[in-house]
DNA sequence: ACATGATGTATGAAAAAGCTAACATCATGA
DNA sequence: TCATGATGTTAGCTTTTTCATACATCATGT
């Protein structure tokens, strides 16, 4: 991937919607560790295809309403 | 990731109904190499999610409708 | 004042994704 | 027949993502 994107996101909108759930508690429910909620949450990198998706699920939205891609 | 999931892509079809699009046509739309095209195709590993996003957009078709996620 | 829980930071190591390059196979057309 | 283009395979290497661990900060409640 040469060309220059960004990934952005919403999960914490989403945390504090679904009753304000704990990073832990997402990461429970996705099977990965706090780090890679904080890391993926705050935009430190953005996570593999398979952990958006399945973060998408806890939340019940279409992976496209919790990332977004912009390029550039 | 510990979950069992698997992500599915119908990327060479819609290579096809893109008028015979190549997978070098698309890697250079995207801004990978042929080969890396050519894993995800097959299976090999799934993309990114910014790769992810690429390739949909060059199909003009929303991200879930090129890649499939199944858990388990 | 102190304990607890949620979040953030940092570091080092493992795992996954992607690159380059070379070579093989197969179909098509000149 | 031979060249070409598309696809597939392999190997070694780099970069990115994830894990594991430890520690810091901050708000809350007792």
């Amino acid at each position: 991937m040469a060309k220059k994107t960004r990934i952005t996101n919403n999960i914490r909108t989403l945390r504090f919607m679904a009753g304000e759930m704990t990073q832990q508690q997402l990461a429970d429910e996705v099977g990965v560790t706090r780090q890679t909620i904080l890391a993926v949450e705050n935009g430190k990198y953005s996570p593999t295809l398979e952990l958006a998706f399945a973060i998408a699920k806890v939340f019940g939205r279409p992976l496209e309403e919790v990332f977004s891609y912009e390029d550039e």
